[in-house]
DNA sequence: TTATTAATAT
DNA sequence: TATATTAATA
């Protein structure tokens, strides 16, 4: 009975992000907003308190077909509009004048799937309760994401949720019968599993068989600009594979549905992050570690778009 | 003040 | 389409 708990939980606990892992993984997300405001081109020195890893890239992932540097993490696509381009003006020729970077428009920011899994994750540590925008945005540790962001992603990802629930008793055998299935908007929530108790958040008594998502081979976006322009579709993709089994974990924590995190506490204003060096927008801001302009991929119509990837793996 | 949600905008 | 933004509400 309730080793059934331990045992999805400690199964869910493996994928859990170790602390390494999540603290020091922090992303380098730079509004490039924030960077022009500052004139910033080239990289800071990079101040560590005292440990932090360095250079990053421990695991075998020599191999970084990147000409373009090891720009991991932010990528912008300028935009305009699809055949409109007159909406340029006001801020944005202004900017480095006056300093507007408090109110600048920071571009759409894309959930990659490994973003999107550093938030899935964040929200299994914090717990259904304590998951706010917030707290989440805190434990994520991510450069330049701010609550907004993680609000409104975790307002689609609760709609997502949602709609699993409904579908809880669903042999769905037959391909092409019924209609409940995958919907195609679904794919960068499915490219990360759900923890079990997200879906059933009031019911701890629940031994349902469950159907466990098949977190088989997901579809994974490499690195590109998800923008898509008006008419254009975006479909094709690329297919990979992403497995990364990670031990270690923290947190011991009954399988009741939610619990809290010990560690991540605000005081009000200092959020003492684990150890990642990250702060942003935020009173004062330190300089952003690097930017780097990179020629928009395929932007068909040209949307400013931020993206950011983790140190991934392939 | 933040969180949540629906509606709406880009 | 995906994400941002806004407005109303708790």
């Amino acid at each position: 009975m309730r080793e059934e708990d331990s045992n999805w939980f400690a199964k869910w606990e493996k994928e859990l992000p170790s602390p390494e892992e999540l603290m020091p993984l922090s992303q380098t997300l730079i509004t490039p907003d924030l960077a022009l405001a500052f004139d910033i081109r080239n990289p800071p020195p990079n101040h560590n308190h005292q440990s932090t890893p360095p250079p990053l890239q421990t695991t075998a992932q020599s191999s970084q077909p990147n000409s373009s540097a090891e720009l991991d993490s932010v990528e912008l696509v300028g935009s305009g509009g699809g055949g409109d381009d007159g909406g340029v003006a006001g801020a944005g020729g202004g900017v480095g004048s006056d300093e507007p970077a408090r109110t600048l428009k920071r571009p759409r920011l894309v959930w990659t799937p490994q973003l999107h899994k550093r938030f899935v994750d964040a929200v299994a540590h914090l717990g259904i309760k304590n998951a706010v925008p917030k707290t989440i945005m805190q434990l994520m540790s991510v450069d330049g994401l701010t609550r907004e962001n993680v609000a409104s992603h975790l307002q689609k990802y609760r709609l997502y949720l949602k709609r699993m629930q409904g579908i809880s008793s669903n042999g769905s055998g037959g391909v092409g019968g019924s209609s409940v299935s995958v919907d195609p908007t679904d794919h960068l929530f499915a490219s990360s599993p759900v923890p079990a108790h997200f879906l059933h958040p009031g019911r701890p008594n629940s031994d349902h068989f469950l159907p466990f998502m098949p977190v088989a081979a997901m579809q994974q976006q490499h690195q590109m600009a998800a923008v898509v322009g008006p008419g254009q579709g975006q479909r094709p993709h690329h297919h990979h594979q992403q497995l990364q089994q990670q031990f270690r974990h923290f947190g011991t924590s009954p399988p009741n549905g939610q619990f809290d995190h010990p560690f991540i506490r605000q005081s009000q204003q200092q959020v003492q992050r684990m150890g990642a060096p990250v702060h942003i927008s935020n009173g004062s801001v330190a300089p952003p570690l690097y930017v780097e302009d990179l020629e928009s991929p395929r932007a068909g119509n040209g949307r400013k778009v931020l993206t950011l990837f983790p140190t991934g793996d392939d």
